[in-house]
DNA sequence: CAACAAAGTGTGGTCGATAACATTTTTTTC
DNA sequence: GAAAAAAATGTTATCGACCACACTTTGTTG
């Protein structure tokens, strides 16, 4: 596993040829006969010459700075624990010369978003991660930055992959499949499902739509007379939620299960009517409301989107990037997480 | 977030004097006046001075050597994965001059596992990341390199923590309450559950004991009348499997649901008689042979040990231990993940 | 108060990659 | 074939931490 390090002057030495020319060939900066050129790029082949990254750092010397622009973890706790796993990215580059500054936007309001993206990029970084909120705007960001060179990565919401840009988060679709396979585990076939829609944003759409479809493509495959049924919360007020689903229930007395496409589940709890208070739910997100809802038995299981390790590794992707011009992978989509009442706290930090 | 970074030239600049008192403070080497000492020592509080690890790592130069001590993948799937995480590992480290090398033993040898422990002893290793399958052995085994000062990272089972050891793995206690919750999901409270013990090699006895122990600990929690009976099969022999199910059966035909406390869950895959073909079943690792049984239906849910992370961490750790001079955690305890047909794909690789 | 020991301090080479600059070799031009 | 231009190659300082060694200041002894 292990083999013998080589250093550039070894290269030279084996080459009788002096380093400087050995380090033309390796980064590609022409000047160099093709006797030598072919000499060297053989000995480079045999050896699998592997830079001392550790004094190619040193001597760029560079400090490259980061920008993180999410939205307020104040204003929507889904996004607290990108924080942690901003910091533990950035504890573990500073060393490496990689400075790291976070930006927070209103979720609720473009202004915020595009003021925010003004701010960012007159700091000009060498690299920013974003959560593309807005699509629109996002996209115009996203050229924005590749004008001015700043190498990009997206995470939670998808805006669009390729040149300078990746993107970390989890496959929706899936995720919608995976909630149906677990109502349909705790309930068994032919039944008739319910997918509620509960979020004020209509930023979210794309992605409760994409979780409906997934939910909806593994009810569909079963092929066993289940039904699938949407309902859409309007408001987020608690109070409307009860009154909401009462009339919805009134409408659909034989739903058995629910599925809720976003971090709102907890807005269930006491809001069920007394016939269906025990119905199976499935939702999203490990936020503290859910997990008292996983505790009480208002929610079955939660599905995890991880935004701690979707931050951290944007931020650590275009650290090693910088530091040690590793490649950015396109896209990343992490495991889907299924939580219970029983491994939530493994998962929380 | 971001900020200035000092040298030891900065520092030996602000204090009026030269470099090499100010590494002699830093590094403790005496032959300093107290006047020096004290003025060095608050001007490094105060910026909190942060030593170039780059620097430091390329004037040190060192390259380190760690051996994996592992049980063999050819002998048991189980461990497969961990050749990825170490690999991954590797391939990360290798350019801060850390050497990994591998060592498998016979899972079902003790002898095999002395053999190998001479073999890495012999080859003095920096560090060392082991399975304490064995106990005793691997008790003296990691006396004998704490005498040899290698530091220690154990994964998979438990052996001890502190001085130059750490662990990294699962809270099995946790993990069979984590089953428990499951099959109670499945299938409500007041029923009879079964343990199945199936494996052949008694160093999976504490594992499989701690995993029962929860799994009671949770039902007995539940004191809704539910009845929890343990069966052990005696060989992993598919057809014995299949007539100890039948005889077990006869004796409890009440019991609705199941625990296997191994991987070896596939095994029940039409091992159950008609009468329980379709009893739910909750299992662990994603071998192959469990990810059929989980398509086909056989096996609910499999709890995911993720030995890969396990593997990639051990190394991590001793990797970042010596090339960066990182704290080891005394204790990483991994999430337990609940998987289905669903999710599996994405706990792959 | 020499002479010497001990304590404190400063200097410069090293790790490997990099690139600016200096030097040598080859090619082109009249 | 000599001068000039172009191409190829060699040399060396640099990044920051580290430490061996050289050097200077202070303290001690006869």
């Amino acid at each position: 596993m292990s083999k013998k390090k080589y250093t550039i002057a070894d290269i030279a030495a084996m080459a009788g040829i002096s380093k400087g020319t050995v380090d033309r060939v390796i980064h590609k900066r022409g000047k160099v006969s093709k006797k030598a050129h072919e000499k060297i790029t053989r000995i480079l082949k045999e050896i699998d010459y592997q830079p001392n990254l550790v004094a190619r750092n040193l001597k760029k010397n560079k400090t490259y700075t980061l920008y993180v622009l999410l939205p307020d973890p104040a204003k929507d706790p889904y996004w607290a624990p990108c924080l942690e796993g901003i910091t533990a990215a950035s504890d573990e580059f500073q060393a490496f010369g990689v400075m790291i500054d976070t930006a927070f936007f209103d979720p609720s309001s473009i202004k915020s978003f595009n003021s925010k993206c003004r701010q960012v990029l007159k700091n000009k970084p060498d690299g920013v991660v974003f959560v593309p909120l807005f699509y629109q705007e996002a996209l115009a960001f996203a050229g924005d930055c590749e004008r001015n060179d700043i190498t990009l990565a997206t995470f939670n919401s998808y805006l669009q992959e390729g040149q300078a840009s990746s993107f970390i988060g989890q496959d929706l679709h899936q995720s919608g499949r995976i909630a149906g396979k677990l109502l349909h585990q705790l309930l068994g076939g032919d039944r008739k499902m319910a997918v509620i829609h509960v979020d004020e944003a209509f930023q979210n759409a794309i992605h409760m739509q994409e979780k409906e479809k997934g939910f909806r493509d593994y009810y569909g495959g079963l092929n066993d007379g289940s039904e699938v049924v949407t309902h859409t919360l309007p408001h987020k007020d608690i109070r409307n939620a009860g009154k909401s689903m009462q009339h919805f229930f009134k409408a659909h007395p034989d739903v058995s299960g629910l599925f809720v496409t976003t971090s709102k589940g907890y807005l269930l709890e006491g809001a069920l009517p007394g016939t269906h208070a025990h119905i199976p739910v499935v939702g999203y997100d490990l936020i503290t409301q859910n997990i008292d809802a996983l505790k009480s038995g208002t929610l079955d299981f939660l599905i995890h989107q991880n935004p701690r390790q979707q931050a951290y590794l944007g931020v650590s992707y275009l650290s090693e990037y910088f530091a040690f011009d590793k490649q950015i992978p396109d896209r990343k989509l992490l495991p889907i997480d299924i939580i219970n009442s029983e491994n939530y706290i493994h998962y929380l930090q």
